[in-house]
DNA sequence: CTGAAAGCGCTTACAG
DNA sequence: CTGAAAGCGCTTACAG
């Protein structure tokens, strides 16, 4: 049977409302007291029900998490960044993807109005952000991670994106290369656009493929380009699979990595350094950015302040063999 | 202010008892008092607290699962599938990591001890064994996934490593390889063993290296032999990562893949398809084992038994470059 | 410094 | 078919 605080309190010789103030430290108790409850405590290997100390207390200590893919290749990392931070604080993590569709999404609002978490940490999922403001709206915590739509409405944490387009603009300008060929990631994602224009506000160039973030995308940029005679030297594709894609579009061709054309990533993703030649790249700090945004939350929940601005992380170039 | 039960059983005219009945389907219920009650719960957009219910009820509706790390190359298909299984049956998913030692891996069983879910999967991380077991005798349902230190205690989910050992094993003599030298794993790792004995049954060898699963350990098992003289011409690696480090190692000492040596792996990571040449590999159905742990733990949960013997899922040999 | 009692929002015998 | 009441295991005014 299980050990409850009525247990505790009876072999202890104390009340329930004892027990409860040493194990919350709070109010006034007897040191001897305290200690003998302790002991008993101890002795019983009593631990609170989460849940009727959510239900009298009217919070949980769990946050929750949605995210659109747990196979993406960089989610491992910000769920580990939001894992430490959360396990540390004490807190659990609950964990959803909405990824079928209007059933899913519905499914995961129940589990909101149940009251099953205290605040929301979102990578965004598609068609979700309706869903997300009007519960940010009845009062849930919400903070965004990589706001990829830039809603001011959310506290949230980012990354240098445009810094980071312009890290790999002045890389290779001071590689001596002259015509960049860019393949983009979906277009109506703000990264996306701040890739791009961080980029080109450095180094000026109208070859631009859109892409959509998959490998085939970096292998047609490249394809069609020479198939149509377009000269480039460098491509800056906007993650490391479709920057994968051109690198090997481009050996398929017979051109030389670096030598012919060099090829900047974004992400830094465990495959960068594994194609060949393995990839120079715009990291993005995925795990400090789980990390951030676990922090905010959490900082929120305990009382505190929500950062007015988004939060921003830095992006750091990866020089490896592909654009040394 | 939070719609209740009691506001439902209010504006519908009935006890709250009825309308918990309706809600659970539980006891006979007039119907047109149903359509009432559902009536008002929709209007009032009311979705009982899972707090309550699981104190009412004993039972949290909630899950939990302990892995060794979040960005494991794999860890993303495993969760992807549990996470899929457990919301499809309206469950939650308690994430937790025991990645910082005994602190975390206490603050993980003060959780159990909470009562914050109902059942554990579990990826075993290293030194939790003795944690699990015990919370298992105290009644915890648990399930193992990719059991690597055997445990026939538990109900478990498994690959077919001796099979997939054998396969690579077939692959290679098929290809007229004759000289096969091995990279392994982490020894004491029960798939480890599998996997070695599976290959060297087909294919008998004294080439061993022992290797720890990372990219160093392909590399310099492929030094070490060049450096010593040891002709091979095939290589199986327990693992894709390695696989990944014996391939460029051979290649960075003038070897071709896969005329001089053909190399083969295991898992089928991302990665696998991305190097040079792609990877010949031993594919684990990481996904489908996640979905069927997780069907054996709410199965289990729901009053049905567990399997008395491990649920095996086959692996299948994906051929690639590397070893064509 | 300590305790009796009410309350958190449900479910479940029990009685009708 | 329906409801009053007890109970799940805590916390928190309130009173002393």
């Amino acid at each position: 049977m299980r050990v409850t605080i009525a247990d505790v309190a009876r072999e202890a010789g104390v009340s329930k409302t004892t027990v409860s103030r040493v194990l919350n430290t709070k109010g006034e108790v007897d040191g001897s007291t305290a200690a003998r409850v302790r002991e008993v405590i101890a002795s019983l290997g009593y631990v609170p029900s989460s849940g009727a100390v959510g239900l009298a207390r009217g919070s949980s200590r769990t946050i929750g998490m949605l995210v659109p893919s747990l196979t993406w290749p960089w989610m491992g990392e910000v769920l580990q960044g939001v894992v430490d931070t959360v396990e540390a604080a004490g807190y659990g993590l609950l964990l959803f993807t909405c990824n079928r569709g209007a059933e899913s999404v519905e499914r995961f609002t129940g589990q909101v109005s149940a009251r099953a978490f205290d605040g929301l940490l979102v990578v965004e999922p598609e068609n979700t952000l309706e869903t997300i403001t009007a519960l940010h709206r009845k009062g849930l915590p919400v903070v965004l991670i990589d706001d990829r739509g830039h809603h001011p409405e959310f506290p949230s944490v980012v990354t240098t994106n445009r810094e980071g387009g312009a890290s790999a603009a002045r890389h290779l300008l001071a590689a001596g290369r002259t015509r960049p060929l860019i393949v983009t990631g979906i277009r109506h994602f703000g990264c996306v656009r701040e890739r791009l224009e961080g980029f080109r506000e450095v180094f000026p160039t109208d070859l631009v493929h859109d892409g959509d973030f998959t490998e085939r995308a970096g292998r047609e940029a490249v394809e069609r380009s020479i198939a149509a005679g377009t000269p480039f030297d460098s491509v800056f594709a906007h993650n490391d699979l479709s920057a994968a894609g051109a690198v090997r579009a481009l050996r398929a061709a017979g051109r030389r990595v670096p030598e012919d054309v060099a090829v900047v990533g974004f992400d830094d993703i465990p495959l960068a350094r594994h194609t060949e030649p393995p990839l120079t790249t715009v990291r993005q700090p995925m795990r400090a950015m789980g990390e951030a945004a676990a922090g905010m939350l959490l900082g929120h929940l305990g009382g505190g302040p929500v950062p007015a601005a988004p939060v921003v992380l830095p992006t750091e170039l990866v020089v490896r063999e592909s654009a040394p």
